[in-house]
RNA sequence: GCGGACAUAGCUCAGUUGGUAGAGCACCAGCUCGACACGCUGGUGGUCAGAGGUUCGAGUCCUCUUGUCCGCACCA
């Protein structure tokens, strides 16, 4: 025992456990085996980010996944990436140049990329690094990272081929624009938040002076930009204006009246101005009736030379306030009103986004979502929980195009190239030397970036080596299960599908498990601002990554968020801990074992020499592995984690090591060597068992076994299957014996316990079995119960005297026992007055429910026989035990 | 506006075809009993958000109400 700490020490044992780990290249997958494949790929983080929560939860997840399935005989990949991130990698390093007072275009495009790839690679391991410490079995040899030659080639085979096929274009529309990226963003990256704001109503004047029409904004500076007002044709009060032309304010230019249904009659004053350059709705009009789409906006969000001179240069805001206060000098500002809408912000930065017209690349997703749908409906690819599949179906129907191109410097460049000579656009997998059209060599490759999710919807078989045909694809194309937040459904797990459709003609996986959201332990999001972020690796750090994975598998309900506290880590550092100081007795009681010579985890030769408890420990860990294996292969982990938890501590160790404990340090021979072989091999299997959750503890216990084979990490998961032989000396009748031994020994605790009878005090004890099975069982249980109960005597009688004795009835199935104490000359009897009275009010309340229902003719007419008859034994029961109770409680008054 | 999720012990949550509520933490009482005080033993906590319905029987199924959260759409 000496040469373990009675601490488990996480930091001792996790890198260099990993470390031997890796040396070993347990977690490297073969591209071809005769093991059924398993594969997961990882949802590649940020190459420059840090884990935080929700990676940790995301990745133990997969980790559980992959270490079970490994264990069980697969051919398991968990294929690990990191992410370019576009827009997130370009502003930190921006952010960082901005410290010296740089701006990228100030060392244009070519140095600036340098530099990104520099950051990257001063800070490309540590998130790998982090993954590490947190026990992730991925195979390392197959990193890939988004920007790599060969998935740049898979970029670029997609997008010429999407092209080719006109599933690609370019065009000018409106788009989300962001000011602050001076990019253009997906509809995707845009956040509506409702903002409290105002309406202006302002006066348009009719150009023919017989009055004006009033029209609401709540962006008043687009007005700027107005090409049009828009009435409603139907809407009486405006019958006669269509047609005709208003003065469009602070410009003077006209403005067509025009009619169209999108306007509401009843909203406002009916009259809407129509800005089709910077909104959905108008550029939408501005289609239907072919309104010219007049830019006011430069890249930065300020007004271009298309608004009137003194408001060129001006941010919107500042636009916004100078244009309401000329309309009010000018005495067209009708009214302001409060008014809260959303408004779309940006993502990653913040800024509120504007609407833009501009010329961009878009993927038509419109003919891709139909295959993907379909997928999802015939439940090829099923969502965990279920209800996702309404949320990305409902998507799927409503998709738009694709914004793909970026105006960004960091990512893959759009394989597009303009010829200046004859404006041919080449668009090649290789860069060509000159224009396909005109042979000119006076070309230029598109500026633009494409989306990070562009490159990320291939990842399934992008990293597998395509376009090249591989092994690697053959044998783990399409994966299994893919493991996200619910946050990227859109983003990338449709986009997968869709494309792996479309370049695979197969689904990428199988099954989608969303899990929820990691918050604080006020059920807050996870923050920056709200300064609530708690680091994994810190927790690591103060608790184990073993705690920190079992905090969350125990945590994790299908499709709920989680609210992390540092409680419930303590509670599952406390159980490593339990389950060290365990095996440290065990390694202890095992010291002088030899393992038998034969088959060592199904060695039976040693039956005859079996206790009781070795039976009831067996037939127990059966039980536990028939509940984690249901509860693994349904993805519910937090039943996994639980049944474990009850199984270590609540059987294994508070009751198997302490009815081992006289035979371990008895003077038996073959009982001891008995009941070492079986604790060598339940621990074992305990280890194993744990081994997903908490792989690195188990590891460490795992090779200081007497039984055991190479690794823990590769050794067989034991199932009742695979353990089916070892099992068997596990015998139900046998364990409920010990069942009924351990309820004797509790009710004899109970009347300790409320009786305030000294623990060290060796009592008396009396038990009156009621038929011989019970004489049975007590006679194989007397010695534990002595022990385990603190008694210095205790017989087994067909009848005793009660007076001024404590008495419980133990039922258990058809086992009726009574425990009788004699409590003369130990205490006074209140409190044992006040414990039965307290006993006999609960049964008494069972029982009334229970004959309730039996005296109601329609339960015993209608419901199951076996259910009329569980009650009648029931309350038989129930009646004898309170009678029993009542008659000790008369004996004591 | 449409859709989804949730409401169970003080807290965090289980509760899988409807059979009469469980765990962990916290709390109370007592314990150095040859692994563990990150421990051991015993114990106290619940009108299962509210109302109605189906049923012999509802935490579980249906309807409505209230409250919380999350998507999507609209927002002149």
């Amino acid at each position: 025992m000496s040469q373990l700490s009675d601490r488990y020490k996480p930091q001792d044992v996790e890198s260099k456990t990993y470390k031997w780990w890796e040396e070993n290249s347990y977690f490297e997958a073969q591209d071809t085996s005769t093991k059924p494949p398993y594969c997961i790929i990882l949802p590649p983080p940020n190459v420059t980010g840090f884990l935080h929560m929700g990676h940790a939860l995301d990745h133990t997840l997969q980790d559980v996944l992959i270490r079970w399935k490994r264990m069980s005989g697969f051919n398991t990949l968990w294929l690990p990436g990191t992410d370019h991130a576009g827009i997130a990698t370009q502003s930190v390093v921006e952010k960082d140049l901005a410290k010296q007072g740089i701006k990228r275009h100030d060392i244009g495009r070519e140095e600036f990329v340098e530099k990104v790839w520099e950051w990257k690679h001063q800070y490309g391991d540590r998130i790998v690094s982090q993954m590490k410490r947190l026990g992730d079995s991925c195979d390392w040899s197959r990193l890939t990272f988004t920007l790599d030659e060969g998935v740049s080639k898979a970029v670029r085979k997609v997008f010429v081929d999407l092209y080719k096929k006109q599933r690609i274009y370019k065009g000018t529309r409106l788009i989300n624009w962001s000011p602050k990226l001076e990019s253009a963003i997906s509809d995707l990256e845009v956040e509506y938040k409702d903002v409290k704001g105002s309406i202006w109503h302002i006066k348009y004047p009719l150009s023919d002076g017989s009055g004006y029409l009033t029209a609401a904004t709540t962006r008043p500076e687009t007005l700027l930009g107005d090409t049009a007002v828009c009435v409603n044709p139907t809407d009486e009060r405006y019958k006669e204006h269509i047609g005709k032309t208003v003065e469009l304010p602070l410009v003077g230019r006209k403005l067509k009246i025009i009619a169209d249904d999108y306007v509401d009659k009843e909203f406002g004053s009916g009259v809407v101005k129509i800005t089709p350059a910077h909104d959905f709705n108008d550029y939408e009009i501005g289609q239907r009736h072919q309104l010219e789409m007049l830019n006011i906006l430069n890249k930065d969000g300020t007004l271009n030379e298309n608004a009137p001179e003194k408001f060129q240069g001006l941010d919107t805001k500042k636009a916004r306030e100078q244009v309401v206060s000329e309309l009010e000098e000018q005495g067209l500002l009708l009214k302001v009103e409060p008014y809260t809408h959303s408004v779309g912000h940006c993502q990653r930065t913040g800024c509120v986004v504007e609407p833009l017209l501009s010329e961009q690349w878009f993927v038509n997703t419109k003919d891709m979502a139909i295959p993907a749908k379909r997928v999802v409906e015939s439940e090829t690819i099923v969502f965990e929980p279920e209800s996702w599949t309404k949320t990305y179906l409902h998507w799927m129907n409503n998709i738009q195009d694709w914004c793909i191109s970026r105006q960004l410097w960091w990512g893959h460049q759009v394989p597009a190239w303009y010829c200046s000579d004859c404006q041919h656009i080449t668009v090649k997998e290789q860069d060509p030397a000159e224009c396909e059209n005109c042979n000119s060599k006076n070309i230029q490759q598109d500026e633009d970036v494409l989306d990070t999710w562009f490159s990320s919807g291939l990842w399934p078989f992008s990293t597998m080596g395509w376009p090249e045909e591989t092994e690697a694809q053959k044998t783990f194309y399409p994966t299994n299960v893919l493991v996200t937040g619910h946050d990227i459904i859109f983003f990338w797990v449709a986009r997968m599908i869709m494309l792996g459709l479309e370049f695979k003609q197969d689904v990428p996986f199988r099954t989608v498990y969303i899990h929820g959201l990691i918050r604080d332990s006020q059920g807050r999001k996870m923050s920056k601002s709200l300064n609530n972020s708690i680091d994994p690796v810190e927790m690591i750090e103060e608790y184990g990554a073993d705690a920190l994975r079992f905090t969350l598998m125990s945590q994790i309900a299908s499709g709920r968020d989680i609210k992390f506290s540092t409680q419930r880590l303590e509670s599952s550092r406390n159980f490593m801990n339990k389950i060290w100081n365990a095996a440290r007795f065990a390694l202890n009681v095992l010291e002088d074992f030899e393992p038998p010579k034969e088959e060592p985890l199904t060695a039976v030769s040693s039956r005859a020499h079996l206790s009781d408890a070795d039976v009831w420990i067996i037939q127990k860990t059966g039980e536990c592995e028939k509940a984690v294996d249901d509860a693994l292969s349904n993805m519910r982990f937090s039943d996994a984690a639980g049944a474990l938890y009850d199984f270590v501590w609540h059987e294994f160790c508070d009751w198997y090591l302490e009815f081992i404990k006289p035979v371990v340090y008895g003077d038996k021979p073959e009982e001891k060597a008995a009941t070492q072989l079986v604790l060598s091999q339940v621990l074992n299997r305990v280890v194993r068992l744990l081994h997903p959750f908490s792989p690195f503890i188990s590891e460490e216990i795992y090779q200081k076994l007497p039984i055991k084979s190479e690794a823990c990490v590769i050794d067989q998961y034991p199932t009742v299957k695979n353990d089916k032989t070892w099992l068997a000396l596990g015998v139900e009748d046998v364990a409920f014996e010990v069942d009924v031994t351990r309820a004797v020994i509790t009710a004899i605790r109970n009347i300790r316990g409320e009786n305030r009878i000294s623990p060290g005090q060796k009592i008396k004890a009396k038990l009156i079995p009621h038929a011989d099975k019970g004489q049975k069982i007590l006679g194989k249980g007397q010695s534990s119960i002595m022990t385990l109960a603190g008694l210095a005597e205790c017989e087994i009688v067909s009848e005793a005297d009660k007076n001024k004795c404590a008495v419980t009835p133990v039922v258990l199935k058809d086992i009726s026992i009574d425990v009788v104490i004699p409590l003369e000359g130990l205490v006074d009897f209140e409190e044992e007055i006040k414990r039965l009275e307290k006993n006999i009010d609960k049964l008494s309340k069972e029982e009334n429910q229970i004959s309730k229902r039996l005296s109601n003719d329609n339960f015993v007419k209608n419901a199951p026989d076996e259910v009329v008859e569980e009650a009648k034994q029931q309350q038989a029961s129930l009646q004898q035990q309170i009678e029993s109770l009542k008659s000790s409680l008369l004996r004591l008054k």
